[in-house]
DNA sequence: AATAAAAAAGACCGAACGGTCTAAAAAAGA
DNA sequence: TCTTTTTTAGACCGTTCGGTCTTTTTTATT
């Protein structure tokens, strides 16, 4: 890793907090000159454009949600522990895994109507956690942990749904109350549907 | 009403969509001043900051979608229809009740962290969704027409929540899939507690 | 129709915006 | 160690931002 790829990854990492709690437009360049410590050559040195480098932290939040989530799941053998760590990471409001909560939400909602490039990503990011949550329920009942009349893909549907719902009340109530509630009764509905 | 009232509504109408669309960082009293085809003079005689015009927007949005469902509740005679029917209006993805989406998501998301004006304005909206949720849940109990063992007040969280997520879902895909697949599950459930 | 009051226009302001460019500093290769 | 290349700093640029103020126009009252 080259010196001038490891500070374009320090200003990602440094910027990430605030674009995901202020949104891309809410956070200006000063802001990331502010928390980087760097003055504005240095910054375009490494990226031509807020544009490009707003991307690149979708980009970073979206890859480090996943990971962070992927790497706690192989440490569970059962689908229904796995789907249980799912869970608890994502409800996790008062720490989130990246300051100012699910980037999906963040950066989703602000994008869907202005900022094509941003708003695929964040599909890309929502697909590929539907499938796995999927992927996740179809071992389950291949594995006869699960019933079969169990209609995964809709779970898997569902689970995003109350998670995301969840997390936007909870963080508007600064009380993770509903959270709490969404939690529950999506477990009581995996421990319901386990044989 | 005085002419000066109507103008301020007026200037709140037509920056609604645009607030809600662009979101309150992301839109600038230039995009005001085109929409409603006013100075900038104009504007501010009525509006003494885009903070309190950002506000105004914000009641007004909740004001109209709380509006169009609450008239649209009192030609549903059982509790199941008046579920139905705040579903269906809820899920209208292609065709929102405001253009941008549903508001309490929009501004919800935005503004949690950064502008707690509008965030209490959108706490107030969630807490007023799921008042009435609950008393069309609770009504319904009353009569005898859902099972007395339902958690209502559980399912009233649950049932916003996989909205709220379902929206973010199709909103970000492009393709109201999800949110029809949600809109027959939570059908499907309160069915299956309806007696 | 004349007059008083209200409302709108638009030039103007300083600050902050995203972005550029050159000179200095630091790092890397010889 | 010296030189070449990369990286950083920060002054600078034009534009857009939210907001003000005075003049003009419109509206309401008599």
């Amino acid at each position: 890793m080259t010196k001038a790829e490891r500070t374009r990854q320090f200003i990602i990492e440094q910027s990430a907090p605030v674009f995901n709690t202020k949104g891309v437009a809410g956070t200006a360049m000063s802001d990331v000159m502010q928390v980087t410590k760097m003055a504005k050559g240095g910054l375009y040195g490494h990226f031509e454009s807020k544009e490009e480098l707003s991307c690149a932290v979708v980009d970073y939040c979206l890859k480090t949600m996943s990971d962070s989530i992927s790497s706690g799941l192989n440490r569970k053998k059962t689908a229904r522990e796995k789907l249980f760590y799912f869970i608890d990471h994502f409800a996790r409001v008062d720490k989130p895994i990246i300051e100012g909560g699910c980037p999906m939400l963040n950066f989703g909602s602000e994008a869907d109507d202005t900022n094509p490039a941003i708003k695929e990503r964040v599909n890309k990011g929502i697909k590929d956690s539907q499938a796995l949550l999927s992927s996740i329920l179809a071992c389950g009942q291949a594995n006869n942990e699960f019933k079969s009349d169990w209609q995964i893909e809709d779970f898997a549907v569902k689970m995003f749904a109350m998670l995301e719902g969840g997390m936007l009340m909870a963080k508007v109530a600064d009380d993770n109350m509903a959270m709490k509630k969404i939690s529950k009764m999506l477990k009581d509905e995996i421990t319901a549907h386990t044989i």
